[in-house]
This record gives C-alpha cells, structure tokens and sequence, in this order.
DNA sequence: ATGGTTGTTACACAA
C-alpha cells in the first residue's frame, strides 16, 4: 500500500487552514504532520480537516506557541510516547499509521547565542536532542520508525545558502551539525530527502519572511526532515531510488508560512 | 554592520 507522509511547519493553523487544504488538494498526502499549530487542543480546526478527509488525528497543542498535529486519511494506533521536553511544550506527537510508528517533532530552535553555558533556550535544544537519541538508541533498528518535522537544524553543507557564513549562526553551528549526527547514528537514520535530492545540489524548506524576495535572495535552510529507520527504509527505497520533495511553491502563496511541506512517498 | 517580517499575545516574545 502506497502513504504519502508529509511535514509542514506551518506557524499557525488557524490562519492558514485554507492553505492546507490546497496543499493536500495538490499533493494528495496520506498523513500530514504539522508544527507550530499556535493553538490549544480545542482550537484545533477539526472539522475541516474532517471535511479534507483527514478522520483520524492526534493533536497536541498548547497556547500561543508551539503545538503540534498529526492528520491522517488512514487510522491512528497508539504509537511509544516520547517525554522529552524538559519545559514541558507541546513539541511531540507520536502516531502509528498503516503500521509504521511516526513520531512528529517541533525541536526547540534555539535561540540566537550558539553557547548552552550562556544561552538556556540553546542548551534546551541541544539537551531535546540528547534525550532524543538516548531514545532512539534503545529501539529495534528493525522497527519501521519515521521522524518527522522541523528538527531547527540544517545538517548539511548542501542544506544553507551559504555554509561558511551559517557555521556561525545558530541552526548550522558544528556543535549542532555534531548533535544531529548524533541522533542519526543512534538507529542509523536515512535522510529521505537527502537520499532523494543527494549533495551537492542545494535544497531548502525554510526562508525567512525579512527578505523581500524570497526566490531572488534564496537564503533558504533545510530545516524539515523525514528521516527513516533501517526498518522501514525498503518502503522507500525502491530499485535504489527514494521519492521525496520540498512542495516549495507553498512558499510562493499569498500570506505563506515560511516553512514549506516536505513529502515523502512510502510502500508499506 | 545592520535590519529586515510574522503570529500570538497583551502592552513583548519568539522565531
């Protein structure tokens, strides 16, 4: 069976509810997972995402900031929980559709400072993924796991506008590039996307709302990933290829998100 | 080198 997984963060689902529903209308995804839903539980736009045919969600959301969604077409089981959190936000939601565990993440971004010992909200990103790939570490590498979401890292020099000037600026910091590697390794995670749209051509999912053009400067970040375990990357690996895409043009819409949808398709 | 924008909130903050 085909599933088409996404992940969009997309700063406000209330305000942009529409624009999700032109997303799914274009790509047709199985399974969305968003971040920064910026609401609570109960603010959550339920029923159109009932009316676009998603019947089975998980959300997770708090005031104001934060919150997370996972949208499916297919039913939701229970998947392992992850407490990761030590502020206790609303950054995780884990679900199990058509059998493969997806766990939809809003990792911390971290501030501006690039030091843990001076920065509390650095030491807090740096401190989510630690725990992250503890987690990980102890898991069956057989077990078909798919995280998904904005990770607030761009793990590659492929993956910035511009790597020597990012190693600098928090989201490209080597402590940070070592960090992500980390939980890579911990189950030896493959980067869908990556492996679809491999170095060294460049590729983003994130552009900041300063500039005035988006596509003329580019100054875009890899930010959102869907990463696969050794279990469940033959359901996307097929003949040695993988299909994933950033839906970039999400990016170009009238009052967009500045984050685009990834997606990547499954056979499970 | 600096500042540029957005969403939620309440009279800043986080990104």
């Amino acid at each position: 069976m085909k599933l088409r997984v996404a992940t969009w963060n997309i700063n406000s689902v209330r305000i942009r509810t529409d624009q999700v529903k032109r997303f799914a209308e274009e790509v047709q995804p199985d399974v969305i997972c968003l971040q920064e839903i910026k609401c609570q539980d109960g603010e959550f736009p339920a029923d159109s995402f009932l009316e676009m045919g998603f019947k089975h969600m998980r959300v997770k959301g708090q005031k104001g900031w934060h919150g997370v969604a996972t949208v499916s077409r297919l039913p939701i089981e229970d998947a392992p929980l992850l407490d990761l959190c030590r502020e206790k936000h609303a950054r995780v939601v884990s679900a199990k559709v058509a059998g493969v565990e997806i766990h939809n993440f809003y990792i911390p971004a971290g501030g501006d400072i690039p030091d843990r010992t001076v920065n509390p909200k650095f030491d807090h990103k740096l401190d989510y993924y630690e725990r992250l790939t503890k987690a990980m570490a102890a898991r069956d590498r057989k077990d078909p796991i798919l995280l998904s979401g904005d990770f607030n890292i761009a793990p590659g020099e492929f993956d910035v506008w511009n790597h020597r000037h990012m190693l600098k600026v928090v989201s490209h910091t080597p402590i940070e590039i070592e960090t992500a590697e980390k939980l890579r390794a911990s189950l030896d995670f493959t980067d869908l996307v990556r492996a679809a749209v491999p170095d060294p051509l460049k590729l983003f999912s994130w552009w900041s709302y300063r500039a005035q053009d988006f596509r003329a400067s580019n100054r875009g970040l890899r930010l959102d990933h869907l990463w696969a375990s050794p279990g469940l990357l033959p359901a996307a690996n097929k003949d040695g290829k993988v299909s994933a895409f950033v839906h970039d043009t999400a990016r170009e819409w009238d009052k967009p998100s500045d984050h685009a949808p990834v997606v990547v398709d499954l056979d499970v």
